[in-house]
DNA sequence: TATCTTTAGTCAATCGTTTGAGTGCTAATA
DNA sequence: TATTAGCACTCAAACGATTGACTAAAGATA
């Protein structure tokens, strides 16, 4: 039951109290010099003698002492629901980046039960993170809210929206489908069924809200269906659906790339011919469009903007601002492939 | 510049102390009760009462404080190279799930590119982790020497191997490659062309001997491509190559699921009909699989067996053994879909 | 009764930084 | 010449938990 964890045997890393003796000052000049902190009076030798003592030990601040005295992790946390949604790898590649550019770590959860949730936000509780990103496409209104939200300070919804105060990050999910719709429309599509995920959250809710006004506005004929999953399975369940109806769509919107993929896979295995009797575009964009058969129109929404601005609100929050959400307003551009396009 | 963090307002977290002035006793005792230790005297009435005092304050140790003391911060650090690949998915998970049964967190360091690996290389400096995994496909044998594993005493690969003696936990890959090859063949493949990850990792190295002797084995012609990276262009590039050469390969061994997707690609660009003028079979599975289309046969590798076995090197490395490495022997699963089947 | 053990706790040093409050010293000003 | 201002630093008290060493009281043993 001991565990015995030797935390390594020769070589210790060198302490501030061990730059300072090899520069011959004291260890809180040391401090402010590493920390560059202005208004301190060092001349330029000494300031020399430190550095240098630093780079010939090695010398790297204990994380551990620096946030139990400054109480400041400078690290993020971010909460992905399911890692295998290519569209959070573009969230992420811009959380990553925001983070980097303003010195904060990031610590990537890959919390696809709702059980683990807690591990995550042990996180918080323990005070390794200063700030939550939460990128949950599922977890009701409720369960977000208590589990999250109401117990802690510092956290930045991404890609969804709750009621309350707590500030979030979004798409202009309304246009992205309008574009899509328009898409099919000038393609010569009569009948267009779209494809949700779960209608309890926003997030499907403002897609659905755009794709019906988009074809309201273009008096086109059309149907849904919601499922209560974002995945490629719910897509090739919805999509089946939809093709065994009767009249049958002749075009597709699928409100995630994952579904649109599922769709793909559905009118292959209905023998529907794509585009020439049914046409297939979805949300998001990302590299596996280019390699399905045949390859998926998509909108290709700012998602790794989004984590940007995620990493900006938070650090506000985390400043003691309360700063308002925020809709990304950079323009969801349409990228047409094969899936409704004859060449 | 000034950056003014205020480390909330009203409600500060109970301390140990806290907890002790509420509970009646002194802070150590609290410290005892609560991290179990055994051979400590303490009366049932007293624990209940600090126990009491823990959930009432909802007292949680502060994991700085605990790390500065012991130095051990019960967090190990996953290098994953790209996400995007959907076995790291699985690699993920079998980590994930023995980190949580072994009582430590886990930080996910999702660096793409070679320069950000220092931002990673940063948690072990800091002693922010007790150790890393690192499942680098691609990265040269000396970079990885050089940048990580004569720097860091607790590391294990994850996936790949090194001279040298740094623990390390493969996959039977010569197995894998070994089976997809006899399925290849008993469907009638005459001749086969393996496609590979960069030849200079012994991952990649590896699949091609199994590839190869499995070849000279089953007495059948077969040529082979070393691509530089694992991706889906990797694939599709290869494919390309071998399907323009004469004669033609009639069945296509792709190293990764991810090159499987891009051959399939190159055979539907080419014309090439699935299965019956060309079988296809990739290593790995993965839920994609089975939504291209033709779906894909795979070899189902035990990557997620291989994420466990890494954590629990990766332990008896941190509790000073140096543990030889290990090779998962989990049977790998031949799994056909339409790629290599007629029905 | 005197001594030893056990039980149920307490004390205080320590981990490595950060930071507000000094302290000498030199140079400039009145 | 006396005072002040600035420069280049130093001192020491935290931050919150852990842990080896110690103690007071009760019970057991001789």
């Amino acid at each position: 039951m001991v565990q015995r964890r030797q935390n390594d045997t020769s070589s210790k890393r060198a302490t501030i109290r061990d730059v300072a003796k090899l520069a011959g000052v004291d260890p809180s000049l040391v401090s402010r010099i590493v920390n560059k902190k202005p208004n301190v009076g060092v001349s330029e030798a000494t300031r020399k003698r430190v550095l240098d003592a630093v780079s010939t030990l090695n010398y790297q601040a204990n994380s551990a002492a620096r946030i139990l005295k400054t109480s400041r992790t400078d690290m993020l946390g971010l909460l992905l629901p399911d890692i295998e949604n290519p569209m959070y790898q573009s969230i992420v590649s811009g959380v990553e980046q925001r983070c980097a550019e303003r010195g904060f770590g990031l610590i990537l959860g890959n919390y696809a039960q709702g059980e683990s949730i807690n591990h995550f936000t042990g996180l918080m509780k323990r005070g390794q993170v200063d700030g939550l990103l939460v990128a949950s496409g599922t977890l009701t209104d409720n369960h977000l809210k208590e589990e999250i939200l109401d117990k802690y300070p510092n956290v930045v919804l991404v890609n969804r929206k709750v009621k309350g105060n707590v500030p979030s990050v979004i798409l202009n999910d309304e246009l992205g489908a309008e574009i899509a719709v328009e898409h099919l429309v000038s393609s010569g599509a009569k009948l267009i069924a779209g494809i949700f995920g779960p209608s309890h959250i926003d997030t499907a809710q403002r897609r659905r809200k755009g794709f019906e006004d988009a074809c309201r506005k273009a008096k086109i004929k059309h149907q849904f269906v919601d499922m209560p999953s974002w995945g490629m399975n719910a897509g090739l369940q919805a999509a089946e659906k939809v093709l065994r109806k009767s009249p049958k769509p002749d075009a597709i919107f699928a409100s995630t790339i994952m579904m649109g993929i599922g769709a793909l896979r559905a009118a292959a295995r209905l023998h529907v011919s794509i585009p020439k009797d049914l046409k297939i575009v979805s949300m998001h964009d990302s590299g596996i469009a280019n390699f399905v058969t045949p390859t998926l129109s998509t909108v290709d929404m700012p998602t790794k903007e989004m984590g940007i601005q995620a990493v900006d609100l938070l650090l506000r929050s985390i400043d003691g601002e309360h700063p308002a959400s925020v809709i990304v307003n950079t323009e969801p551009r349409l990228i047409v492939r094969e899936s409704s396009s004859f060449n």
